[in-house]
DNA sequence: TCTTGACACCTAGCTATTCTTAGTATAGAT
DNA sequence: ATCTATACTAAGAATAGCTAGGTGTCAAGA
């Protein structure tokens, strides 16, 4: 799938994926990766600066820790986040539905 | 709403507005506006660059007329656009299903 | 041992697309 | 006269995701 699709929707995406519990960023791309049965498999450039944007944001914390040689940053959602999350899957629900309605085709003239 | 989510579906919109029917760019506007409930109230500068977009890339024609003094250019899907229309509204639905499952969450790892 | 691939992180700059702003012009109503 | 609705256009700002590069660890295989 072409990502560009995502402009204005990714928030919501890794959001949603960290609040099912905390995890590090690769891990991050992996499970949206896993949920979304292999649509969403975004670059690393796209997902590490918006995990920088939404903590800079207040919505995410983070922290570090090594694990098997490896450092790993980890996230998880704060209540901010929480509730941005909310706020998002009600506006993502919003436009859907409109998309939805405007491909349903305009109302018919004359058809009962 | 604000805009900036349809980044990227804009043009599946415009076609699928048109699909119904060819109409001038202030119609497409309107009718956009109607369908949606409002939701889509998008600014003449977003439509019309669009519209010119779509015609340079071969998937609109368009024809100059002249209504009640003043000059319209009315719009029309080529059959390049009617192809377009159905992998993009293929391409919504692989996107947000994509998005609905991610939403839904993950399948529990070993929560029994 | 050396190479490859998976893991895990990072950022500068590019690009594409939408929005903002401003402008032109006609018709009808106040 | 002025305002509102109709109708189109162009130039610039702004956003945000992507490209392409970089760092470094670890395990497996040639």
């Amino acid at each position: 799938m072409r990502g560009q699709a995502l402009k204005g929707h990714l928030d919501l995406l890794l959001l949603a994926v960290l609040s099912d519990g905390a995890m590090h960023g690769y891990a991050v791309i992996e499970d949206l990766k896993d949920r979304s049965d292999d649509k969403f498999d975004l670059p690393e450039g796209t997902v590490y600066p918006a995990l920088h944007r939404l903590e800079k944001g207040g919505y995410l914390s983070s922290e570090w820790s090594v694990v098997r040689g490896r450092r790993r940053r980890t996230y998880r959602l704060t209540d901010r986040g929480r509730g941005a999350l909310g706020e998002q899957r009600r506006a993502w629900g919003e436009f859907s539905d409109a998309v939805a309605s405007v491909l349903r085709g305009s109302p018919w003239p004359s058809t009962s």
